[in-house]
DNA sequence: ATGCCATACGTTGTATGA
């Protein structure tokens, strides 16, 4: 079973590289973040045309998760959102946007969770989450990204607790070390990888998660976002803030974990964000590990070479 | 510290992103 994960930078503008990624790594599960779209705009006949199902959640211009399933997937007890949280009466923290007293993260599409049974497999719970950005340490944006996050921890723990098999996907915005950035010293006081950032997402692994890439690929500068300025993707000055979380059942059976750099690359213009992919083995169902196996069949007939 | 690029909305600019 191959799971990802990816922020796509608006899907009506990505639809054609969403359309190509899909035939390229042919995942089972694709988790799918900044949409930018309302529900009513969703692609689900451009999607059911490449051979996937969409449950969508968004809002219009800003925010939007997604699950991308196979056809013939069953997905059910879909949940957007956490349900309740400490929500304010402002139609602008409604729409994404607002001034800063408007602003509510809690009132924005930012989560988005399914059951998910792939044919002749045990149900999966995911979820597709687009963390808060927080803009500039110490403001409001920034508080409230850390009280998205307490709520997001409160969520994940309730999710846990019902122990079935669990995998959280999406933009975390955080970068967990100073190995998941290019140069410390560059984004030392921003935003990503404050304290109490790291102290947030380090207590979402408390709860007994797993960093299904992180605790295997240990190699520096693989990163799953370069800023579009400046060249930066060519001169890999990025960092990893996109993450695929486990449950202990589930990272056990990683096989593989991987960032698809060719995603970030070429026409028509790419996400600032690449995806993170990991395959799973499945009682009962034999897979392929990695590029080395179906993946990399793709690959190679379109002429790709890990890098 | 920086919004150099890119998105949407809408219209010659503003808000947002990480």
């Amino acid at each position: 079973m191959r799971i990802a994960t990816w922020n796509v930078n608006s899907l009506k503008a990505r639809l054609e590289k969403v359309e190509w990624w899909l035939e390229r790594a042919a995942p089972d599960i694709l988790l799918l973040q900044e949409t930018k779209l309302s529900d009513a705009d969703a692609p689900i006949m451009a999607f059911a045309m490449a051979g996937y199902d969409i449950v969508h959640h968004g809002e219009g211009r800003w925010n939007g998760v997604a699950i991308a399933v196979r056809s013939g997937t069953s997905v059910t007890a879909a949940q957007a959102n956490f349900g309740d949280g400490p929500v304010r009466d402002t139609s602008a923290g409604a729409r994404g946007g607002g001034s800063e007293d408007d602003f509510d993260p809690f009132r924005e599409a930012r989560l988005l969770a399914a059951t998910v049974t792939l044919p002749g497999a045990v149900p999966i719970r995911v979820a597709s989450v687009y963390a808060p950005n927080g803009r500039v340490v110490g403001s409001p944006f920034y508080h409230g990204k850390l009280a998205w996050y307490d709520r997001l921890e409160r969520w994940l723990a309730a999710e846990i607790s019902t122990g079935q098999p669990f995998l959280v996907g999406g933009d975390f915005n955080i970068a967990p070390s100073d190995e998941d950035v290019w140069d410390p010293r560059a984004v030392h006081g921003g935003t990503h990888v404050s304290a109490p950032e790291r102290a947030a997402f380090a207590r979402l692994l408390d709860l007994g998660l797993i960093d299904a890439y992180g605790s295997r690929r240990t190699e520096r500068g693989r990163f799953t976002w370069w800023d579009y300025r400046a060249g930066n993707f060519h001169k890999n000055f990025g960092m990893r803030i996109d993450h695929l979380l486990a449950t202990p059942d589930v990272a056990a059976r990683t096989a593989w974990a991987e960032i698809d750099r060719e995603a970030r690359k070429g026409k028509p213009i790419p996400s600032d964000h690449a995806p993170l992919i990991v395959d799973l083995d499945a009682p009962g169902r034999e897979i392929d590990a990695g590029w080395g196996g179906a993946g990399e069949r793709i690959a190679a007939r379109r002429g790709y070479r890990p890098d």
